[in-house]
RNA sequence: GGGUGCUUAGCUCAGUCGGGAGAGCGUCGCCUUUACACGGCGAAGGUCGUGGGUUCGAACCCCUCAGCACCCACCA
């Protein structure tokens, strides 16, 4: 397999092109290498390593001479491309190399389609639209993004070629957070600080990097061969988009469904911002359970709590019991002093606690627990913030821990109350612990004001379009996940204390008074503020995801009522994963319903998540990231290495990962071509929650592109310009056969894509081209067309099947492997007298072209049971495969008696017969095997050994006995007979004498073998 | 605590309507066969997690149990 890892790139100034010039530059073999294709076999390619150390090519020194020049085309063969364009795997005289390499043919065609305009919405036929879930703009390409847009691509190329007004709509996300701590950490490798900058010039620094690395992901967007149309890119922070925004904040806020509050929030004490429930991520962490006893104010007695977090005790409000519990009547009522604190507190009642956990007590902090915040409101405790907002111990708290970071307060809580003799004693214990999604900070409920939408009655019509159908999930239980969430959903804090986002359009007075506009002039306009009132403007953003869920409608010209708007929405179908079903489906439908009336999609297909062969989430901190550019270009060992073990969170890691990864990649990573990568995205999507991501499968669809580019150029090798029957001519056996199958296959594509099954659309077309196509009607034309005896009309007839076939397999398998199929299609094409500049926009085939012929099939069927049948007699009586025998043939019916006649030519040639002679007794030295009703029989007098084939034959009766036994005892059962439908019983009746007769035939040859059988 | 999935060949996974267990990769054997060795031909390999139920018939429908995974959630 380390043969298979050569560059494909010509490299000319490399070690590797210097020797190869001094080898005989006239020999094919080495034309190949120097237009960067692979060696002939034996021609042994240099490893990656030797490269890498620079010691290559003694191999080449030592190889021996390569053998025959690869065949000629026509020198009159029409090429197609365009001028400026590559003319990639064609050489000069128009050889087609004989390894597919897709180098050589990607970026050009790609860069063509782009000029050409191919991706944008034609036509005025039904408009098909899908939404490009927004990468993150300063963000690359991972494998998730990798396989979400092939699915995309597919759909997208597969409706475009049917005539649909296609339109994908692209563009990138601000990705408030995530961009701003990039920058953030940028500043402080060049020793400064966005709060030394200040907030306007971090902002500029910000658009300067995304101006910097804005294009990546769109670069790579293109190698993954995506067809969206650029023309329309939009990014959130757009002038556009950014009024989408302040428009829906506005229209929300005057109706009420947006509103300012002091509440408990999600806090992030290191991003020093207020996140969403959805942001917080709880981890089960061991942690310790700290029990502290509060001793009453009257010196009767004390409780023993237990707390998690024991710093909060100097916010405490109250310690609470159940109101029933028998321990604590007498105490309810009374006040605990505050240990460390100089305060006293109330001991309460409340359902609150459970009387079975830890003492039965609980210390109440309103201003730092969401359970304490509701048990406080309910009896009107006051809310004691002892925290700053990076989380060190504020002037509300003793002297003494003022200024302490929570963690170190904790310890001085701690010791101070073992000193006091208060802390009862420490369990281990595991707790959940919240954490940024992001920073993973540990999140603190914190009392501030911020932004919320009230999601009620956003949410009510939300989960009605879901339910009464107007939205569809696929696969359809993702609806319930949807349904539980949206049915117990809370207001959602939008307001952000960053600096990268869209501003809030509020202003505030000096009197405190909030004033919300469109713009800061409308919004005095709307409190009827005079001009010289000062105003002073919220100075938090939104929520990254209050710009996403507006992407359907926003992107297409919203709030103008633009031909786009009109035309694309509701768009077709989303293409997602369920991490973000909360985050954005349901937003997105939520808002689209309000602010379009009308659902933003009919559709949403809910992808898997893509992870490493293990089954573990790709991350870097694992170091198990597959880039899928390295997967389409190659990578070497080193640099892969190195790509995986810089900039760790924990550098610690690195030599384990290094490890890990020399030992799986240890020849490096062989270039695959994007085509491939595609194909195995496609035959991952299936139903399941993730995909696996396996290398043998991408390098299985590699072999299968070669698989297709030999098969084309066997093709293009045998048709040439030779002469072409007329369109429409009837063919033969083998030609209707082949059209036939084509049908059915494109039936199966078409069902897979309708179902979003991309897995088993890829599979029909897999298995049309090479288990039908090239495994049998190529062999079978090949027959035809080598055989003197056939006339000049019908091997004109073959030729144009097999170019139509060819041509139009290609247009069905270009929506998952674009390239291959257009740079092949492009030289198809022309010899069936079609002359489109591509095939991306020429009509998907259609099943009805292609109508089911159930006689060829099933003549074609028998013709392949005879087939397999002698194959596995040779091979099982261990002849040699050059070794032409003959056959004889027995019995059989009316039909096959017939076929046979038709076939013979056929069989003779896929069989390797020397001839065919029917018989009416078998010779005892024969092996048989059985097609239908007909028995064939080899004789072998001088290879047969009687006691191996007697073996084979008896296990064959045995399988079939067993078989008819099964089948006997259903049709013996009285129930069955009487109750299952009588097809199914005639058909298992016909099994049941099939096999009784086929176990005469084997017996009666066995027989011969061994009489006393 | 609530919810959702998954368990089929050595591995990764299909299996649509309940009616003869499939693919790819891997393994084994033969083969430089004029498109392709990134290939061809052939073969081996499965008690469909367990136990029960419904049915003439269950990988599939229902229940039980076991194991695994994920999501949501305020037990200090």
């Amino acid at each position: 397999m380390s043969d298979e890892k050569i560059p494909s790139q010509p490299d000319l100034d490399s070690p590797l092109s210097e020797l190869a010039a001094l080898l005989d530059a006239r020999h094919q073999a080495q034309d190949e290498i120097l237009r960067g294709q692979r060696p002939p076999p034996g021609l042994k390619p240099p490893r990656l390593l030797d490269r890498v150390a620079g010691v290559d090519s003694a191999l080449f020194l030592r190889a021996p001479p390569p053998p025959a020049p690869t065949p000629k085309l026509s020198p009159t063969l029409p090429t197609h491309s365009s001028p400026g364009i590559a003319e990639s795997t064609m050489s000069p005289d128009d050889t087609i190399a004989k390894t597919y390499d897709p180098h050589a043919i990607e970026r050009a065609r790609y860069a063509r389609w782009e000029q050409t305009g191919c991706f944008t919405p034609q036509g005025r036929d039904a408009p098909y639209c899908i939404m490009l879930p927004p990468p993150n703009v300063t963000g690359s390409l991972h494998m998730g993004h990798a396989f979400q847009d092939t699915l995309m691509d597919a759909l997208i190329r597969y409706h475009r070629m049917q005539g649909f007004r296609t339109l994908w709509q692209c563009g990138t996300d601000h990705a408030g957070i995530a961009t701003q701590m990039v920058v953030e950490r940028q500043l402080g490798l060049k020793g400064t600080s966005r709060h030394e900058l200040g907030r306007e010039r971090f902002v500029d620094a910000v658009w300067d990097w995304k101006a910097e690395s804005g294009g990546t992901i769109s670069q790579q967007l293109r190698r993954m061969g995506a067809s969206m149309d650029w023309s329309r890119e939009r990014f959130t922070m757009d002038e556009g988009l950014s009024e989408a925004v302040t428009e829906v904040f506005v229209r929300l806020y005057e109706e009420g469904l947006i509103y300012r509050g002091k509440r408990l929030v999600n806090w992030d004490p290191v991003l020093n911002t207020a996140i969403s429930d959805l942001e917080v991520v709880a981890t089960e962490e061991q942690g310790h359970l700290w029990h502290i006893r509060y001793p009453l104010e009257d010196g009767t007695g004390s409780v023993v709590v237990a707390t998690t977090r024991p710093e909060t005790l100097l916010g405490d409000a109250a310690v609470a019991v159940h109101p029933d519990d028998e321990r604590y009547q007498a105490m309810i009522g009374k006040r605990v002093t505050l240990p460390l604190c100089d305060r006293t507190i109330p001991v309460i009642a409340d359902t609150y606690v459970d009387p079975a956990f830890g003492s039965g007590c609980v210390k109440i902090t309103p201003a730092h627990d969401f359970n304490d915040y509701a048990v406080g409101e309910r009896h009107n405790l006051p809310k004691l913030n002892i925290f700053t907002d990076n989380a060190c111990i504020n002037d509300e708290a003793p002297a003494a821990y003022r200024g302490l970071d929570r963690f170190e307060a904790r310890k001085r809580v701690v010791a101070d109350l073992a000193a006091l003799n208060l802390l009862v004693k420490v369990d281990d214990h595991k707790l959940m612990v919240p954490r940024g999604d992001r920073s993973q900070a540990v999140i603190e409920p914190y009392l501030t004001d911020q932004w919320f939408v009230r999601i009620a009655p956003l949410a009510e019509p939300a989960i009605a379009c879901v339910e009464d159908g107007r939205i569809r999930f696929v696969p359809e239980n993702w609806s319930k996940t949807y349904f539980e969430w949206m049915r117990n959903i809370e207001d959602w804090c939008i307001s952000r204390q960053l600096w990268w986002g869209h501003r809030i359009p509020a202003w505030y007075a000096e009197d405190g008074s909030i004033h919300v506009g469109r713009t800061e002039r409308e919004a005095r306009a709307n409190s009827g503020l005079a001009a010289d009132v000062p105003l002073r403007q919220d100075a938090d953003v939104l929520d990254t995801w209050f710009s996403s869920a507006l992407w359907p409608f926003s992107t297409l010209g919203w709030p103008a009522q633009t031909p786009e708007l009109s035309t694309f929405y509701p768009t077709s179908v989303l293409v997602t994963g369920f991490d973000i079903i909360f985050f954005w489906v349901a937003r997105m439908i939520m808002m689209g319903l309000k602010f379009m009336g009308d659902v933003p999609f009919h559709e949403v297909y809910i992808h898997g998540l893509v992870r490493d062969a293990e089954g573990n989430k790709m991350s870097k901190s694992k170091g198990n990231i597959l880039d899928p550019i390295d997967l389409i270009d190659g990578i070497e060992l080193e640099p892969l290495v190195g790509k995986r073990t810089t900039g760790l969170m924990r550098p610690e890691d690195a030599p384990k990962i290094e490890a890990a990864t020399r030992r799986q990649f240890g020849e490096g990573i062989p270039s695959y071509g994007t085509d491939a990568l595609r194909f195995t995205f496609a035959s991952m999507a299936t139903q399941g929650r993730d995909v696996r991501f396996d290398l043998g499968r991408i390098e299985g669809y590699r072999n299968f592109c070669n698989k297709i580019w030999n098969a084309s150029r066997y093709v293009l090798m045998t048709v040439g310009t030779a002469p072409l029957a007329a369109p429409g001519s009837r063919g033969g056996l083998a030609e209707r056969w082949i059209r036939h199958r084509f049908g059915q296959a494109l039936g199966a594509v078409r069902d897979g894509f309708d179902a979003y099954r991309f897995d088993l659309a890829a599979q029909a077309i897999y298995e049309f081209i090479w288990d039908e196509f090239c495994d049998w009607y190529i062999e079978l034309a090949k027959v035809s067309l080598n055989d003197p005896g056939t006339s000049d009309e019908h091997k004109q007839i073959v030729r144009r099947t097999l170019l139509e076939v060819l041509e139009a397999a290609l247009r069905a398998l270009h929506p998952l492997m674009p390239y291959i199929t257009e740079e092949l299609w492009l030289k198809v094409a022309p010899l069936l007298g079609a002359s489109a500049e591509t095939v991306m926009t020429q009509p998907y085939p259609r099943q009805a072209d292609y109508p089911a012929d159930p006689a060829a099939a099933a003549e074609v069927d028998w013709l392949k049971t005879v087939v397999l049948g002698v194959r596995r007699i040779r091979a099982e009586s261990n002849l040699e495969p050059a070794r032409k025998i003959p056959l004889q043939v027995k019995g059989g019916s009316a039909d096959e008696r017939v076929w046979l006649g038709e076939c013979a030519p056929y069989i003779q040639t896929l069989a390797r017969l020397e001839r065919i002679e029917r018989v009416e007794h078998a010779r005892s030295d024969a092996t048989a095997a059985l097609a239908g009703e007909t028995t064939l029989l080899v004789p072998l007098l001088d290879l047969i050994d009687p006691a191996v084939e007697a073996d084979r034959l008896a296990k064959e009766i045995v399988r079939l006995e067993q078989d008819l036994a099964r089948v006997n005892a259903k049709l013996g059962n009285e129930s069955f007979v009487a109750r299952a439908p009588a097809e199914v019983v005639e058909k298992e009746r016909k099994r049941a004498a099939d096999n009784a007769d086929a176990i005469e035939r084997i017996q009666t040859q066995l027989r011969k073998l061994r009489p006393e059988a």
